[in-house]
DNA sequence: ACCCCCTCGTGGAACGTTATACGAACCCTG
DNA sequence: CAGGGTTCGTATAACGTTCCACGAGGGGGT
C-alpha cells in the first residue's frame, strides 16, 4: 500500500516471495516477455499493487533500458523550444518513458557536450537534440550508440533522424509579405556562425540563404543585408541600432528569431520610432511572445508541438526497432500577419 | 582516447587492467576515498583518461548516489521559472552532479506525481520541487527518502528545506506604489485553489492575504476584490474581462503573476482601453516579458536566479551531509516600475 | 626483538534487474 | 501409450559499481 517512506524499497523479489513465485517469473510480467500463464501474471500484477512495487530504474539500467529519454536543449527561455517539448510530452505521456530535460542554459559547445555526455552516461534511452551546438562528428559518435534525434539543423546522417521546417518556404513568405506591402529595403537579423561546430546547415544558415535569394528574385538584391548580432533580445536590440542609425536604415527588419525581434522593439523606441509605422518586423517562429497583445509581431509559425510529436514518435519507432533506416522529416511552415507589418511610411 | 561510438563501454575493470590494480583500487581514486598513494592515484588517473574512462551511473545508482538532481516544475513556459533554473545551474555549474528538469507540462497533480516517481525511481540524489501540486503529505513522504527543496510554498516541515520569497512585503510595494499614484479601486488577479492539495501557504495564498490586508491598511477593505481566474494568458484576459465590463470597473489591477498579467493587455486592447491612460497594470515575478519594450510592465521582482542557487546550495548541504535540520530561506522582494503603471485618468 | 598501529592495497559480497538456458508438466497425434 | 511439441515456470549468471573487512608491509616505541 505505502510506498514505503525512507525505509526499504520495495524490490522484485519482495513481490516475487509475496506472490509465492520467482523473480524470474515477476520479471517476465513487468516486461510482458513471453511464457507466463493468466494466473500468474494476476497474483503477480495484485501483489505489485499490494506492495506499491516500483521498478528500480538504476538497476534495469544495469542490464536493459532505463525508460528514460533526453531532451537538450540551449535555453529554456526560447518559447518555441517549449511548443517542441510540449508536442515531446504528449506523444510520450502513455508510454512507459520518462522525459527529462537538459538545459545547457547558454548555446555553449563545452556545456552542451558535458550534458550529453551526462545523459548518455545514465543510460538513457534516447536523445532529442534541439539544435545542438556541439560538433558534429560527436553527435554522429554519440548517435551510433543511442537513439537520437536532431531538431532544426538540415544535415541529414544515417546515423540519426532530423526533424526540420522547411526555412526556404518560410523566408519566402515573409519576403513576399514585406513587398507585398511596399518594402524594397529589408534588413536581415541573423546568428553569428560558431566556427568549428561542423554544421552546413544550420536553421540560421538555411533562413539567411533563402532572405538573399527571395530578395534576388524581387530584384532587390543590392538592398540585401544582413547584421549577424545573434538571436537573443540584446542581439536584436544592437543590430536593430546598427541599422537603424546607418546612413539609409531600411524601412522593415526581418528578425530570424522572434526572441530577437523583441530587442529590436527595444531599439526603436529608444531612436523614436514607430512599429509599424516608421517600421516594419517580422519575426520567426511564432512564439508565445509574438501573440502578446501589446506585441503583435507578424512571424512564421513552425507548428512547433507538431515538430516535437514528430521527434518523439521517430525516436519511439527507432526504440522498439520498427525502423532501422534514418529518416528526414520536414514540415510546412506559414505566416502569421499581425500588427507590426504594414505598407511603408503608413 | 575515444569514448567508444557503438562498441564497449569502457568499465572500471578496463581501467583496472590497464593501470595494473584492482577495481577497488580505481573505485576509491574515483570517489577519493581514504587510503590512496599519490602514486597510484596519478597511475589510475592517467589510465582514465587514456581509455576516455567514464563512470557509469546507472551502475553508481545501484549502489550509492547517480549524482543527479532533478528539478520539477509545472510549467516550462513560464519565464519565473527560468530564472530559477539559471540559479540552481549556477550552483551546480561546476560540481559533479547533474541537472535534469522534469516538467509537468500541467499544474495538474497527477503528471507531477507521475514526474517524482520517475525521478525518485532513477536514484536521483536529490530533488527541487517549484511549487509543487502534489499533496503535501505525499513530498514529506518522499523527503523522507530524498533530500528535496521545496521551492514557493510557504510550509515549512522538518522533511524539508525551503526557499520563499516575503511575498507580503512585495504586494505592499505594488499596493503602496499604486495608492501613492492615486488609485483607490485596485483589483486582484489571483489563482483558483486546488483542492485536497494540502498545501495551506502557497505563493498566491500569501499574495491574495497580503493584498488585502494593504487595502485595509490604506482603508480601502471595501474596494478590495478578488478574481481567481488563473495564473496564465488566458485567465488573466478572463479576469480583466469580468472586472472591466462590471458596473464599477477598478481604475488599477494588480496581477499575481506576470504572464497573467500578459492577458489584461490583451482584454484592455479588446476594449479599447489604454494602459496605463485608462488602466494602471502591475504583475508579479518580474519576468523577462516584463522587461519587453512594448510591454514595459510594472512589477515585483523576487531575484529568481538568487532563490535558485540558494535552493542548490541548500540541497548540496544535505547531500554533503553538512546539516541534517529543514531551513526555511525567505528573500525580500523589490518593486520595479515601469510605463503600465501611471495616476489614474492621465 | 617484540608488539602495536598506521598506511595502502585487494577480495568479494552486495545492489535489483534482465535474459538465457533448462526442466517439468501438459496436450496432441498416430 | 510412446514420441514430439508446446507452454509455463525456475535457476542462475551477468551488468558496473561501492564499500566493508581483511592482510601485508613498514615504522616507531619500549
Amino acid at each position: 500500500m505505502q510506498p514505503a517512506g525512507g525505509s526499504k524499497r520495495v524490490t522484485i523479489t519482495d513481490v516475487a516471495r509475496s506472490a509465492g513465485v520467482s523473480t524470474s517469473a515477476v520479471s517476465k510480467v513487468l516486461r510482458n516477455a513471453y511464457g507466463v500463464s493468466p494466473a500468474m501474471r494476476e497474483r503477480v500484477q495484485s501483489a505489485m499493487t499490494e506492495l506499491g512495487y516500483r521498478p528500480h530504474a538504476a538497476a534495469r539500467g544495469m542490464r536493459g533500458r532505463t525508460y528514460t529519454i533526453g531532451v537538450l536543449l540551449a535555453s529554456i527561455r526560447n518559447a518555441f523550444y517549449a511548443d517542441l517539448l510540449e508536442g515531446v510530452d504528449a506523444r510520450l505521456r502513455d508510454t512507459e518513458y520518462a522525459l527529462f530535460i537538459g538545459s545547457s542554459g547558454s548555446s555553449e559547445m563545452e556545456d552542451q557536450t558535458k550534458l550529453i555526455h551526462a545523459m548518455v552516461d545514465r543510460q538513457m534511452d534516447g536523445l532529442i537534440l534541439i539544435a545542438p551546438a556541439v560538433p558534429r562528428s560527436e553527435v554522429v559518435r554519440i548517435a551510433a550508440g543511442v537513439p537520437t534525434v536532431v531538431i532544426g539543423h538540415h544535415d541529414p546522417s544515417p546515423a540519426y533522424d532530423c526533424v526540420v521546417n522547411q526555412d526556404g518556404a518560410g523566408v519566402d513568405l515573409v519576403i513576399d509579405h514585406l513587398v507585398g506591402l511596399g518594402h524594397r529595403d529589408i534588413a536581415h537579423l541573423s546568428h553569428p556562425t560558431v566556427r568549428g561546430s561542423q554544421w552546413k546547415q544550420r536553421p540560421e544558415h538555411h533562413v539567411r540563404a533563402a532572405y538573399r535569394e527571395a530578395m534576388a528574385r524581387h530584384g532587390l538584391a543590392d538592398l540585401a543585408r544582413v547584421v549577424h548580432s545573434g538571436y537573443s533580445d540584446e542581439g536584436g536590440y544592437r543590430g536593430a541600432m546598427e541599422l537603424l542609425t546607418s546612413a539609409h536604415p531600411p524601412t522593415a527588419i526581418f528578425a530570424g528569431a522572434d526572441v530577437a525581434a523583441t530587442g529590436v522593439f527595444r531599439a526603436a523606441a529608444e531612436l523614436g520610432l514607430r512599429i509599424p509605422g516608421d517600421l516594419s518586423l517580422a519575426g520567426y517562429n511564432n512564439t508565445s511572445v509574438a501573440a502578446l497583445a501589446p506585441v503583435s509581431l507578424t512571424s512564421v509559425d513552425q507548428a512547433g508541438a507538431m515538430m516535437g510529436e514528430t521527434a518523439a514518435r521517430l525516436l519511439l519507432e527507432r526504440l522498439e526497432k520498427r525502423r532501422d533506416r534514418a529518416v528526414v522529416m520536414a514540415s510546412t511552415p506559414h505566416l502569421v500577419t499581425r500588427d507590426s507589418t504594414a505598407p511603408p511610411g503608413a
